[in-house]
DNA sequence: CATGAAAGCGCC
DNA sequence: AAAGGGCGCTTTCATG
């Protein structure tokens, strides 16, 4: 049965569906995709083979309606945009929902999609093909005061079919075990709802001088390396200014240009119109600058530019011009833009399925690349009348590596206070704890993170520029030092690469392509040693991420603080809030203890810890 | 002119 | 042959 609702008095039917039903298939269509401006004009419900479209145009009491679903579970295709519309347009977050389209990412973690459309899971689960034209003219059509019989009919067929994806996708994931994950999944949805609709305030007057900082300082920098670069060059090597263009590798790009170039001789007197010419956000203009003053560089990343510093001052002056170049651009005027015009704060998304790994993506803009430079994190500040508190894990993923791996070095250096990379120094180079230095420390910090992401000595040597033999010596003598690291990583990846899945404590699945066939034989290593680092690297990563995300839900969940408490934004093993000021210390306690609580249960003898602290900004 | 890949680099 | 895991944003550059 098919119903359209206008009014309170033509509720009775839904009344008695929602009387003897739990589960509620939900939708929205608005205007937009902005949920803070968008026009609401229908909900959608399927309960108990029956289908209503509410006509928000003409239906008043919508608050009332969200509260009677507040006590239902919701399910929904990308449901997290229809509980912030409910939530902005009536103040309800619903609190129990079940995203189709987030579980189905579940399913197929690492091989699948990233985001996949009810057209498509309708067709996969249902053999149903669904027409999304009349979709548009929802938002096509600009502000629409009434919509049309079809309109309304359209809107009722997307929630038909929910039940089924659901159950479908249910029976998958308790196959694989992966229902702690789905209901913490799921869970989350509602608070990363939350955060979004909340959003963070910038302040912009001090952005804007970061940012005029940054402009002036990536200028001056570029006119001073266009100084070097030119004085340099010996001209009398070319013929033409079109031959200094062409070694230069910088575009020429008319007819014209290169006829009034070829027709120029090479001089120094005929430099201005180059100097603007050559871009110096360029590698491959910037590659050829390199060769033309003799020097042969292999790319002009920033490895490698540090590798030959010492060969030329030019080098020290790129880098300083990518620094400013990179602030000025990501960190400037396109970042302030994304000040929502309406609320004047930052609405960042948060995507919870995006990474393979399980932890959270950021994006529009990605707050979760901000400089970490105190004058930019500074610019983040809470509302009036709130403080920012931030809580980071301390050692989020080392205290794992050595629970999950039950490495006892690492358990007895955590219990007893000892810094994990001095002693990992003490091991690799065979020294007394108090007789590192700062450099082995250094390094040392270097190769606990290497082995959990999988690093081969040829890397290691890479990236700390010393002779292979010595990056291969300090891991044979890492692995001797933890014998039962060793061990289990070793048994872990011999079980992801036999399973074609690695599986976090909390059973997060990450799934591998099963590939059987190979043209030869090093691309059957690569694609095993690539499986093994990326799978044994979700195992710690994942774990992580699975407990930022519960610290998420439970602070959500048992919040006492009601808006005196908001969640603002997790950064991997970091959650920031905003804290009402006159419960600053109760807030922060709180929240620690809710990240901790979470944490120990995974750790073993191993204490859980966590830092914070209680600023007007965001604080690292 | 649009689109997508690649380079480079910011974060954990 | 590549050479440490996971991301997103900006810019350049190649292609259609």
């Amino acid at each position: 049965m098919f119903s359209i609702i206008t009014n309170i008095h033509e509720m009775g039917p839904l009344l008695g569906d929602l009387s003897i039903s739990d589960i509620v298939g939900f939708d929205v269509e608005t205007s937009g995709l902005d949920w803070i401006t968008c026009k609401l004009y229908t909900i959608q419900l399927y309960l108990n083979d029956n289908t209503y479209v509410v006509d928000c145009l003409k239906f008043g009491p919508i608050k009332y309606l969200m509260e009677l679903l507040s006590a239902k579970k919701l399910v929904g295709h990308n449901i997290k945009y229809d509980t912030k519309v409910m939530l902005a347009k009536t103040g309800v977050l619903v609190p129990d929902v079940y995203d189709t389209m987030l579980a189905e990412v579940l399913c197929y973690q690492g091989i699948g999609k990233k985001f996949y459309s009810l057209q498509e899971l309708v067709d996969k689960y249902c053999g149903v093909t669904l027409d999304k034209e009349v979709r548009k003219s929802f938002y096509e059509l600009g502000d629409l005061t009434e919509l049309t019989q079809e309109q309304l009919m359209y809107a009722a067929h997307d929630v038909q079919y929910l039940h089924v994806i659901r159950d479908q996708q249910i029976i998958m994931l308790e196959s694989q075990k992966q229902m702690r994950v789905l209901d913490l999944e799921m869970r989350l949805v509602p608070v990363v709802a939350e955060m979004e609709n909340t959003g963070i305030l910038l302040n912009i007057e001090r952005w804007r001088e970061l940012m005029g900082t940054a402009l002036q300082e990536a200028q001056s920098t570029s006119e001073l390396l266009k100084n070097l670069i030119f004085d340099r060059i010996n001209y009398s090597a070319y013929a033409t200014m079109f031959d200094l263009y062409t070694a230069l590798s910088i575009p020429v790009k008319t007819k014209r240009d290169k006829e009034a170039l070829q027709k120029l001789p090479c001089s120094f007197n005929y430099v201005a119109q180059l100097r603007r010419d050559l871009n110096l956000s360029s590698p491959k203009q910037l590659q050829s600058v390199f060769k033309v003053l003799g020097i042969n560089l292999e790319s002009t990343g920033e490895k490698i530019l540090k590798e030959y510093q010492g060969e030329d001052e030019l080098i020290k002056y790129l880098l300083l011009y990518r620094e400013y170049n990179k602030k000025a651009s990501s960190f400037g005027e396109s970042f302030l833009e994304k000040v929502h015009q309406v609320t004047g704060r930052i609405h960042s998304e948060f995507n919870q399925l995006m990474a393979d790994t399980g932890r959270f993506s950021s994006s529009n803009p990605n707050m979760q690349q901000i400089v970490r430079d105190s004058d930019y994190r500074h610019c983040f500040i809470a509302s009036p009348g709130y403080v920012m508190v931030t809580c980071d894990y301390s050692q989020q993923e080392l205290r794992l590596a050595g629970a999950i791996t039950g490495e006892e070095k690492f358990i007895e250096a955590y219990l007893n206070n000892i810094d994990m990379h001095t002693l990992t120094a003490s091991v690799i180079y065979d020294v007394p704890l108090d007789e590192v230095t700062r450099e082995q420390r250094q390094i040392a910090k270097g190769y606990n993170f290497a082995v959990l992401y999988g690093s081969t000595e040829y890397g290691l040597a890479y990236n700390f520029q010393m002779p292979i033999e010595h990056a291969r010596d300090l891991l044979d003598k890492f692995y001797k030092g933890y014998p039962r690291l060793a061990e289990f990583k070793n048994l872990m990846e011999d079980g992801i690469q036999a399973r074609k899945y690695s599986s976090t404590p909390l059973g997060r699945k990450r799934f591998f392509e099963d590939k059987k066939f190979f043209s030869d034989s090093w691309k059957m290593n690569n694609y095993f040693n690539s499986m093994r680092r990326q799978g044994f690297n979700h195992l710690i990563q994942g774990a992580g991420a699975d407990i930022t995300k519960l610290a998420l839900v439970k602070i959500h969940e048992e919040n006492p603080f009601g808006d005196g408490l908001r969640i603002i934004m997790p950064v991997h093993d970091e959650i920031v809030c905003e804290v009402s000021a006159d419960i600053a210390e109760k807030g922060r306690d709180f929240i620690v203890k809710c990240m901790c609580d979470v944490f120990q249960p995974f750790l073993g003898r191993i204490p859980a810890e966590a830092s914070s602290s209680i600023e007007l900004t965001w604080s690292k």
